[in-house]
DNA sequence: CTAGGTGCAAATCATTTGCCGGGGC
DNA sequence: GCCCCGGCAAATGATTTGCACCTAG
């Protein structure tokens, strides 16, 4: 990837010193930092770095691939009447979420049990997708994601 | 479970009309409704109620166990350097999330993959537990889950 | 010169909370 | 009467966006 146009996309894309700081303070943490936290990081470097800044970059660098958003698939919840362990799909494109018709992962939460030094109560497993509906419907995905 | 006292702990709560009205929608759909969703659907049966007591009695509920809430298991999104698929626990008393050391789970995105009807992107696996730091030290959980 | 980028502040969106009156027991 | 509850509106907190300037190509 070239260092100007990493992106193999047409648009010209610029990896801004602004762009650079905020990855590599999050390669370089493993903690998995909120956008907050990464403000604060990469303050230390750029003091004069705005949040909105930071929250576009998280944003961009994410799109390109070169980080990784955590959590939240939507920023709204959702509820289910449904209370024994089943997973869902997720569709990317409406934000529609079904169940998965996939069986429960016991041995995989008792695999962890016994490898790591929490005490595991218990695991979500969401499938994202596009839904048979929205398929072929856009060309580019719904802010909903 | 006794219609006014409905769960076992010491405190009395009594399942209003609302909270039931609330609970049926919730189980009535299987569309995992948010919480804007069910404020709609128990607006037809109940037009004075508000979006607070919808949201409060969405919490109760969900506290309860009464009904399962899907998605973010906290509202703040985080960021991930490393950008090969992998999975995540989260410490549902104080948020932290680390790695998990579980392989990846092809075969059963595979098998999603022929039982399903959605084009499959990826999946997310999460473990939900109590990091050894906040083990003893609270009773009763943290917001920030 | 044109477009993408940034800083800043204001706006938005989901969710939470304080207040207060009302009803169940 | 006490306490849980619900309606309402205001507050909060995370994230997004409009705007004006700036800078690389």
């Amino acid at each position: 990837m070239s260092p100007q146009n990493f992106l193999d996309s047409g648009q010209k894309y610029r990896m801004t010193h602004q762009r650079q700081v905020i990855l590599e303070e999050v390669q370089k943490v493993n903690t998995h930092p909120t956008a907050d936290e990464v403000y604060e990081m990469v303050r230390k470097r750029l003091p004069r770095i705005s949040l909105g800044t930071v929250y576009r970059n998280l944003e961009f660098l994410s799109t390109s691939g070169l980080i990784q958003k955590i959590g939240p698939p939507s920023n709204q919840m959702r509820f289910d009447g449904k209370t024994e362990n089943h997973y869902h799909i997720r569709c990317v494109s409406c934000g529609k979420v079904e169940d998965a018709p996939v069986e429960s992962l016991d041995n995989v939460e008792r695999a962890m049990r016994s490898h790591s030094d929490y005490s595991i109560l218990g695991h979500r497993l969401e499938f994202l997708g596009i839904c048979p509906a929205c398929r072929g419907k856009e060309t580019s995905f719904h802010k909903n994601v």
